[in-house]
DNA sequence: TATTTGACCAAGA
DNA sequence: ATCTTGGCCAAAT
């Protein structure tokens, strides 16, 4: 029987079966837990793609709101990024949660971030 | 179908 | 430390 064989995943087929990549990103997201941060970069990597800047878009169009916790991607090098409902609800978010902040930038990013499979 | 647009990134200067 | 440049790729025009 051959027959099952064949769809396994879409390994370069750019149509669109399956979740939209947009929708990956939110399956990602949603391994981020309270107090932890990730970065587009990590997205996209672990989605086995470059696309940091796709996941970025993904965020802003923002489809099912408070449902993922985009409030918690941040860039590689700590800067805050961006946010649809304004940078400073972004920045009390991460607060709250116990992230700490200076500036625009988190910091110590490394203690904080939570690292994705390849 | 082709072009433009980013909540980005890494490397230089 | 800051700023610029070129690359990247999915989505929206």
């Amino acid at each position: 029987m051959k027959i099952f064989l064949l769809k396994r995943k879409n390994v370069r087929m750019k149509s669109k079966a399956g979740p939209a990549f947009s929708e990956k990103c939110y399956r990602i997201l949603s391994q981020v837990p309270k107090g932890k941060v990730t970065t587009y970069a990590q997205i996209a990597r672990a989605l086995g793609t470059r696309a940091f800047r796709a996941v970025g878009q993904a965020m802003r169009r923002n489809p099912h709101a408070p449902k993922v916790p985009c409030h918690r991607v941040v860039r590689s090098d700590g800067d805050l990024g961006g946010y649809s409902g304004g940078l400073a609800k972004k920045k009390l978010l991460l607060r709250s949660e116990g992230i700490q902040i200076k500036g625009n930038k988190v910091v110590n990013l490394s203690a904080c971030l939570k690292r994705l499979s390849i």
